[in-house]
DNA sequence: GTGGTCTAGACCACC
DNA sequence: GTGGTCTAGACCACG
């Protein structure tokens, strides 16, 4: 499990945490059972204080991500994979939304919007081929 | 002008009225030369801490949209439009890119992104045509 | 207001004040759009560490029982008498059952455990008028 | 004898072990004088800590429901039944007047409690028949 | 050893 | 003034 945390980020070095495991879960790095890395080992090694790790940790049992076992540490929860890979696209869908919203709110025409998509869309994922439209030939 | 601020908002107050503005310049609903309300008239008017509104002021004449004219008030600035239409645009591009970037990170491959990229972009702007690709004229 | 906290008892602090919180919210005390005393107000009157209370607080906006205002402080939020109602009455409900199936579960048999709670009921509540069964006259 | 422990449980383990073993003399299952399983055995047998196994022995032994026969092990010790079975009516009836209680300084008037009271004890036990008040003879 | 809670005090953004 | 975050260090229950 590899773990790293910026200061001086919009979020928060203890949302960064709970991000980081819950992106772990979603991609199978960590499975249902495991044990995740103590708080205080992870706080030594991210150079942290204890407590935000242990905040971090907190919220995740809260999210049902994260189980305790008293005296033991904390273990990924079963159900964990799936509650973090539809949360995961949910926020995508939304903040996508929201932006295409805010896009569309300006002074752009709906191609205009369409165009800026596109382009980005290549510009991160390369070339590969588009999804079709059922018209298309 | 309309202005509207809505508290619980994660934009703070005077976040939102300096993207108001910023907007209604944009899109010509303000004019360069064009008075806008005073602190104290629009603190009154969205029942809110004049000081917020200064401070959207400030920041407004920081990013040279707004002009002081001593002792009279203040004024959209000549060349704010276009200012203010370009930084719409590269914020949008940039938040557009941090999204889809998240997205590419998550467990998601890119048939799967370009896929909610263009359910959302049809649930938000409806099915206008798309851009098409290569084959256009 | 009236709050009040004990060290030293099963409940840790924040939580007796998450508890009474929402229990004045349920009860009608606190209404929908008022503020709460502020962090540091009732660290100070209840001589708990401010911490403390911001951890409380903090878990009443997750449960969107509680608003934040910015620079301002924190209100009652929209539906929060609705929420905490429900919520206690059904936690009611579930400890209650689990009361009277450990009893069941134990060497006692139904007529017992009846017995048993007629008695508490009683206790608590005097002896006002109890529910009447449908074929009771 | 019969013992199963939960992990995750809101109950500590050696909390349950001790539970349970009270409960199995309460019923008559564990008599005063018979031998019961060795801390390292009930260990194995459960795939728990043997610290977490003794404490809870050792907790049973303070509560005068153990006794150590030096050497030889941990056997029931005599009026055990009679103290497990009035610690545990003792121990429910505290927890019901809690709940009961709780209720009635909730928004609840006491029909209401007896309402809920009566659903889950049918829920719980069936529909035999409730205790008669007064006009029992 | 593990996590959970609390205290004390600092800095930040916002109004 | 407000809450939000982080650090530092203490004590407790549990295995």
């Amino acid at each position: 499990m590899f773990f790293q945390v910026q200061h001086s980020h919009d979020l928060p070095v203890y949302g960064q945490l709970v991000r980081q495991v819950k992106f772990a879960v979603a991609s199978g790095a960590l499975a249902p059972g495991e044990l995740i890395p103590s708080v205080r080992e992870l706080a030594r090694r991210l150079a942290v204080n204890p407590n935000t790790v242990a905040r971090a940790y907190r919220q995740l049992q809260d999210d049902q991500v994260l189980d305790a076992l008293p005296g033991t540490g904390l273990q990924v929860a079963r159900g964990a994979p799936r509650r973090c890979r539809s949360e995961r696209t949910k926020l995508i869908r939304e903040r996508l939304r929201q932006v295409i919203e805010e896009a569309r709110k300006s002074q752009l025409d709906g191609a205009e919007v369409r165009q800026i998509v596109a382009t980005e869309l290549n510009a991160v994922l390369g070339n590969e081929q588009p999804p079709r439209r059922k018209s298309e030939k």
